[in-house]
DNA sequence: TATGAATGAGTGTTCATTCAT
DNA sequence: GATGAATGAACACTCATTCAT
């Protein structure tokens, strides 16, 4: 049995983690054993132990990883400055892609975090994060022009991160890529692609018809 | 220990179902035991295998009640032909409810459902449930005149679920209410307030035909 | 479902002890529950325990009816004044239908035997049977010249029931039909065709070179 | 709590099975749980899991010991040139002396055998050895002239299996040893005894060609 | 450091038996 | 008598965690 690293506890603990977000993702997080995670490594279940303090742990550590391949999916979906509809496209495939490969794994997560506070609130920076890169994005947007100038940014990257999030859950209920790709670009032009740019309430036709929310 | 039900089967059933739900939106499915869900009732182990074959079975009886919730609150939030809108907030408060009342179900069955192909199969089949009634509901806005007509609806509706499902998972992340409520709005605002027809290249038959929900 | 009996204890009590002797044959004493039983008659489980305080008395109460079948293999096979070597293959031939039919069963019942002095006692009243049958039937034979004259015939008769439930053994281990009738015809003709009749310590030429047992 | 074993997993399994075999003798198979056998061995019932995977494969493999202890037996009761009949006393004092110390067991084999195609497949291996091994000794005994000559020696070998079977079946009925002892040497001055050649239709190459046991 | 044997608490499931109707 | 819903004790098996080596 190779040693899980004779000298650097950071890879070691590094390659654990890979190890471990594998595993959860195939089995669910109850259903996988230190043992499954131990035996991918190629190593004894009480090396994993001497990086971990208990499974808890470790699984709290993998979903502190998670938002690096968000935030590279991201960057690279909309960093340059392509048509955003385009860029949403690209986006959409590339977290499909991501999401195929850990199937269930984020509900996973979340269903354990609506009963965890540490997981919470791991996931609340998480998602801070991903707003923080998001509203960038669409702010940097509106100097382009791409995104209307009065439009409440903040609000907005929340619902596109609900919007993809929520087609997740979708996925796992049956639709197809294709019907999934069509809503989230249904959505996305209807956003973007406002002529009027008149999403906030201080303008006037929207508040004619619209109830205040408070 | 009074015994599950005085007279009627079904009911013995259906008040097996409310413990269970409430015992699994407590403590998750794995974590929630038998027993559990059994002391919720004041009854014994043995009596809930009168009713149900085995702990998953009993789940996915559950997970088959869940529409109902909806369709309840889908109708009497848009039944009216109030302003659209408006309907939404409400849909959104009473949905955030039922939500609070079952904090992370929603995700347990997620991720039991992406290995487990029964449950897949039920929340398909609640999914084409949720997405007929919501498609019905947007042809009749447009019948109405407060839904752009040549919107492709069902795509629409699944943008719709898919929000709402979205918003869910930012809650457990933290999200507060009132960032969920608001960016509900702003989405559905881009959707219900665009100007007629610039959602999409504007093919009239499409239109027609996707309005055939069958 | 059809009661029991509506009117004939005994009657009822018998049925009962028919269905048991099915389903003990099929699944062992400790597979086969006491549901199985009443399912195989169409009656209620409560109904059993009309008839029989608990499983092991119904256990019991079956055993006691086996003599009744092996008897009348017995008189049928050897009541006549046939050849004994015909009468024998007569006799392993009806034996073996029975115990095909009951695969099992006799070791279920000498497994549980061993262990419950109930059983114990039971199965020696019915041993006791069968050796005064047999050893009856080899006494006419001793009359009619079958049957050596000097033949020690209790302790014969306990060969040959011994023989007969030891091939039963062997066929469980795989032996083959033909290799146990093989076997029980060799055995048999060593017996009945000794030309000596020599069997008996008394004899001179089996006392000079048979050990005495004490 | 002690480990199972100092070093040798050999020898962990191999104290497991004579705990095993103590438990199941004495309370049969289903009775015997696996937290009687570790308690027995002074173990955690998880250890036993360490190196068999159910109770069922304990069983078996247990099974799968016997014909260890049957051998020994028939080589030091047959393996001297004594006189035949003594050698058969002493086979039966020992095998009497190990049935005794496992009352019981051979049955609840047996039943289990009847219904589990596994278990029956190993009895059938335990079997062709002891038919072996004692096939063997009788063609040994031709040569040196205490076996009939032109006896059938391998139909001769079941019977002698039977035979001593049986016995065991009948000392559960309530035979007692004497009577079993008795009917043991009966029997076998039947065979033994019997002036050369009379049991079978005497067609010597039949005899030669039955010593073959491959 | 790393191992892996051992622990022991925990849980889904079964079933003989009871008893109100 | 007969039913069958309910009980509750039991048991096989699992697995996170520990610790002697």
């Amino acid at each position: 049995m190779p040693k899980v690293v004779p000298e650097y506890k950071e890879e070691a603990r590094s390659r654990i983690l890979d190890a471990a977000n594998k595993v959860f993702a195939e089995k669910g997080y109850h259903e996988a054993t230190m043992d499954d995670i131990a035996k991918r490594l190629g190593v004894s279940k009480g090396a994993i132990y001497l990086y971990f303090p208990s499974k808890e742990d470790l699984f709290e550590a993998m979903v502190k990883t998670a938002p690096q391949a968000f935030k590279e999916i991201l960057y690279s979906s909309f960093g340059d400055e392509a048509d955003p509809v385009q860029s949403a496209t690209q986006f959409f495939d590339k977290m499909l892609k991501l999401s195929a490969s850990n199937p269930g794994l984020s509900f996973e997560i979340l269903s354990e975090a609506s009963r965890n506070p540490t997981l919470k609130r791991i996931l609340k920076q998480n998602h801070e994060e991903y707003e923080e890169v998001l509203t960038s994005f669409l702010a940097e947007g509106q100097k382009r022009r791409f995104v209307g100038d009065n439009l409440d940014i903040r609000p907005l990257a929340n619902s596109l991160i609900a919007l993809w999030n929520g087609l997740e859950t979708l996925l796992v209920s049956g639709l197809t890529v294709e019907e999934a790709r069509r809503a989230w670009l249904e959505a996305l032009k209807a956003i973007f692609m406002n002529p009027h740019g008149s999403h906030r309430s201080p303008s006037p036709q929207s508040s004619r018809s619209v109830a205040r929310t408070g």
